[in-house]
RNA sequence: GGACCGGUAGUUCAGCCGGUUAGAAUGCCGGCCUGUCACGCCGGAGGUCGCGGGUUCGAGUCCCGUCCGGUCCGCCA
């Protein structure tokens, strides 16, 4: 029906005749001349209709925004002045000879003009036009684009694309899952997978030796911004490899994937430890464009009441940081309010502070509401320690270790951001040496990863000092956002067991859990591992999208609904009866 | 489960300390216009102020509840 794409003519194409077919972008009569924008995946191009040509003409007068149009006409080069640089075909148009309205369209719900701000719930009601939106068509090819370099990459170094089931079995781990009745086994449930995690390992098992796959997954919990219940891996699994190998395989590929789309060379990733990004960032995924870190000032502080900090006692459990904010001294007091406001949801009970308004002015040169409660030599020793300098703010952390981390990390990030500390664009890195386990409120374990992770250390040292055990695991973190982890996983059965002990899971409900596995580490199973990136995630950072649901063709709202088809909704009564579900209110479909 | 922000014309919003006929822009419809490009000019239509209750002589505005959307905490790797 078309000879070519309206975003791909430019001058090159003058005096051909083309046939264009698309979407009206706009209209502009001028009564003796029309002007129409015709839209398709590829772009935009003017087409101009003349009273002379009589026909094509008076359906022009006919058309309005989004009906679809097939036009046939002369590419010739616009009148002098009246280019339009801001187009890519806007040196060129074309003179319509034929017109031929394909279809017509309602008036749309909202202005696909890139200026109009519409509301995120209409565009996902009316979704597919919002997908005509040149942002969001450009969006989904960028996505498509990625995703082909990333196969082309894995294809080539051997890789092999394998699908795994998407009904499968609830796992006792992680998230909750999304169930699906059985019908043939009644009062049974099928699971979405959460991973793939369980087939992939099971894949090397059978000697496939590298996998990978787009994979689907979905986890029920509570959305947000970066977060849908239903989302995509690149899930990659690799047998005979360490983690070194794992790791500089795959930097390559996203390297690659930076170089390709974006123009970007993204360098050797630095490593650093979890312990490490802890200490200097409190977060495990730390952005290492805002250039600041938190220094620990605890044993400075020794003698100093730290009721005036708001936080607990001073002991093994504490932790006291200092953050020092460049070019601080200019908050307002409100500013300040704020920020002890954004603490308080980590759990934070206020937030201490010193500004510093001269260094060399003594203790005059100094603004806060804590100094007058420190030794003076306390309080020159931590501008010392943290180089605090005129025109800094300090900032005060001093609570739980998880509370201090959370909140001084959050302020380190908000503050970088409020202030315009960041300049470089992309800022990688791999996390590694993470904890095997963390302890839960009740004092229990569990898996800071997934149990099948293995540890740097033997099963008897696992047993021996669980809580300090380190893992064979690793994150690549992209502008403090978590892209990828993934892990050496356990091989041996002896391994996985003593993991399950440590984490209280006894052999009986680990065989009826996880029988299939142990069996089949039991089964030659060769040393492997494997890592998973939330390509939803990459590419919201590569296309700098606000948002996941920017990147998703058809996302879900924050109540995991879809406003588009109105899923989830009632089902019949039949299809409950034949699934064997009774509703404890009978809420069914009407029938 | 919790905190906060929002819901007024198709769309994006304004609407003050509660006051009489709820506005603007844009879109839409009609008319005019031969070089515009977010065309321009003139005219017109368009409202369950999310929903329910309460306070009041009077509620878009205040109170309570509820639904929906969003950001975050919990949750989630």
């Amino acid at each position: 029906m078309r000879s070519h794409y309206c975003g791909e003519l430019n001058e090159t194409f003058v005096g051909q005749t083309v046939t264009l077919c698309g979407w009206v972008h706009r209209r502009r009569d001028h009564g003796g001349v029309i002007f129409l924008d015709l839209r398709d995946r590829e772009g935009i191009t003017q087409l101009v209709f003349d009273p002379d040509a009589e026909e094509s003409f008076a359906a022009a007068e006919q058309v309005r925004s989004e009906y679809v149009l097939q036009v046939a006409g002369l590419v010739r080069m616009r009148p002098e002045g009246t280019s339009n640089a801001d187009m890519s075909t806007g040196q060129i148009e074309i003179l319509g000879k034929q017109l031929t309205i394909l279809n017509v369209a309602k008036t749309p719900p909202f202005q696909l003009d890139e200026h109009a701000d519409v509301g995120e719930d209409v565009r996902l009601r009316y979704r597919y036009i919002d997908l005509r939106r040149p942002e969001m068509m450009a969006r989904l090819q960028f996505r498509s684009k990625v995703c082909n370099t990333i196969r082309n990459y894995l294809d080539g170094n051997g890789f092999l694309d394998i699908e795994t089931p998407i009904l499968t079995r609830a796992t006792p781990e992680g998230a909750r899952d999304y169930l699906v009745p059985s019908r043939t086994h009644p009062g049974h449930f099928f699971a979405l997978p959460q991973s793939p995690q369980l087939f992939k390992q099971l894949l090397m098992v059978a000697g496939m030796d590298r996998y990978y796959q787009i994979a689907k997954c979905f986890r029920d919990e509570d959305l947000r911004a970066d977060r849908q219940p239903e989302f995509t891996q690149i899930d990659i699994e690799t047998s005979f490899m360490d983690e070194d190998q794992i790791m500089s395989i795959t930097e390559e590929m996203i390297r690659q994937v930076f170089a390709t789309h974006l123009s970007v060379n993204l360098g050797e990733f630095p490593r650093m430890t979890y312990a490490e990004a802890m200490r200097r960032f409190g977060s495990d995924k730390p952005d290492l464009r805002i250039p600041m870190e938190l220094v620990d000032v605890a044993e400075l502080m020794q003698g100093v009441d730290f009721k005036v900090f708001s936080g607990p006692a001073n002991d093994e459990s504490c932790r006291v940081v200092a953050l020092r904010v460049p070019g601080g001294v200019s908050l307002s007091r409100k500013e300040i309010d704020d920020y002890t406001r954004f603490v308080s949801i980590y759990g934070a009970k206020g937030l201490a502070w010193i500004k510093v308004n001269d260094i060399d002015a003594g203790l005059e040169g100094l603004q806060s509401p804590i100094i007058k409660f420190m030794p003076e030599q306390v309080v020159w020793d931590v501008l010392k320690r943290t180089d605090a300098t005129t025109g800094d703010i300090l900032f005060f952390g001093a609570d739980k270790i998880k509370v201090v981390n959370e909140a001084m990390g959050a302020l380190r990030l908000k503050t970088g951001t409020d202030l315009g500390m960041i300049k470089t664009a992309w800022a990688p890195l791999w996390v590694i040496d993470f904890p095997m386990f963390e302890e839960a409120s009740d004092g229990s374990l569990n898996s800071l990863h997934h149990p099948f992770t293995a540890p740097s250390c033997s099963p008897e040292e696992l047993r021996k000092k669980p809580k300090i055990a380190l893992s064979r695991a690793y994150d690549m973190v992209l502008n403090g956002t978590e892209l990828g982890g993934g892990s050496i996983r356990i091989n041996q059965q002896s391994m996985q067991q003593a993991v399950f002990e440590v984490l209280g899971i006894g052999p009986e409900e680990a065989n009826e859990k996880f029988g299939f596995l142990l069996s089949a580490l039991a089964s030659g199973c060769p040393p492997h591992g494997g890592l998973a990136f939330g390509l939803d995630r990459l590419i919201m950072l590569m296309t700098g999208a606000a948002s996941i649901r920017e990147v998703i063709a058809f996302p879900k709202t924050q109540s995991a609904a879809c406003p588009l088809t109105d899923a989830p909704g009632l089902v019949s009564g039949k299809q409950l009866r034949e699934l064997n579900i009774r509703l404890r209110e009978t809420k069914t479909e009407q029938e």
